[in-house]
DNA sequence: TTTTTTTGTAGTATAAATTCTACATTATTT
DNA sequence: AAATAATGTAGAATTTATACTACAAAAAAA
């Protein structure tokens, strides 16, 4: 008999994930936890067969679950759900182990197809994800991506991150300012980002500034 | 017969809504909108007796169809809910005429209780919207920075904090580019602050984006 | 040791953002 | 009620930033 838990916080998104599965699944069994530590706990006195885990609740987050999971339980099959497109999110889901990645977003149409691949043992990866995959499978993988820039991409990097303007760097570098644009992309390129404000976060999630 | 209608751009929040409200009405009407113009629509075409509308849409956002509302329906109450809980939006609703707010996290608790609040033509408010509310009644000095922002200029805040450039900005709220730019030098000068980079710190710091 | 990549650097043309200014509407204060 | 300030909105002119493209020097891979 198919089990599935789900881990969400928010009620709701449990209710309607349930729903929807017990639609398809009507003899299926559908758990419901609402936080970290009871997913683990559930994962450890229940024989799941699947668990749909969003990745952002409070405390610990579902990405420090699904670690955790991995080792209590290697088997077991763990798609992450987010409400984020940002498939930057889909990458460090799928490197921490998991069996796919949905966003909120699309999980109507994804959910169910999800859980056949996955039931059949294989991972569930959207073609956009693959691409992103791949991309980040010839990269440099284990390093932290601030470290794949070389040192003036560094440095440009930092500057940005703390708000310096194009042409402050270029000036305070000597450098012309297309040369500070041309770093700056690759910098994006390389670390798959899109914004400066997501290179802000970077740096500031990882102390770097 | 009650006749309740969900706004909200996520399917599956919408399910798990509609089913909350299903099990405690089962004879009521309950519709389903994914956007804000269908929200509109529907609540010229039908007489609806309550509307429960998410904050945080594509496109034009709750409020400003809450505002549409209160031109076209002035009587119908309006309940937000967002998953934000920083009661920051809480008071915008309010202003803005809603008749409750609501978060995502505790809807199950609050939102029978609201919707019998609101059928007696009351505002749902619970204690600690309560509290921020006679704050702010008051105490217009003592705010954090963000909240001297003007609606407009918070939406694009946060926008700007989250990485979205001008011009995308400027098409998701059908604006021009240079009304845009404009928001941003008085989010600036209010903020004191001098870079987008320090917009997108104060706005992870401060939880909210 | 060739060959291929990465790095440091810019120019040109183009796209995007900013500044300043302005002007109705609303809100607030006096 | 009148006066003042804040808000929502843009246009013109200008400043900045970006995308492409390019190329030599250094580093890495074959």
């Amino acid at each position: 008999m198919l089990k599935i838990l789900i881990a969400d916080d928010h009620a709701i998104v449990r209710k309607g994930l349930k729903q929807l599965l017990v639609e398809e699944y009507p003899s299926a069994v559908i758990g419901e936890v609402g936080d970290t530590e009871g997913l683990i706990k559930q994962v450890i006195s229940t024989n799941w067969n699947i668990v749909i885990c969003d990745m952002n609740m409070p405390g610990r987050s579902g990405l420090d679950a699904l670690a955790h999971i991995k080792q209590v339980a290697p088997e077991l099959p763990v798609l992450i759900m987010s409400m984020y497109p940002e498939d930057q999110y889909a990458l460090r889901a799928l490197k921490a182990g998991a069996a796919g990645y949905l966003q909120k977003e699309s999980i109507h149409d994804d959910i169910i197809k999800a859980i056949q691949t996955v039931q059949l043992g294989k991972k569930f990866i959207t073609p956009s994800i693959a691409e992103k995959l791949a991309d980040a499978f010839q990269n440099n993988n284990n390093k932290p991506l601030h470290e794949i820039l070389s040192d003036r991409e560094f440095d440009v990097f930092k500057l940005i991150a703390s708000g310096k303007t194009v042409s402050d760097i270029a000036g305070k570098l000597s450098l012309s300012t297309t040369t500070v644009s041309t770093y700056r992309s690759r910098v994006l390129e390389k670390m798959g980002i899109r914004s400066n404000a997501e290179l802000t976060r970077y740096a500031l999630e990882n102390k770097l500034i």
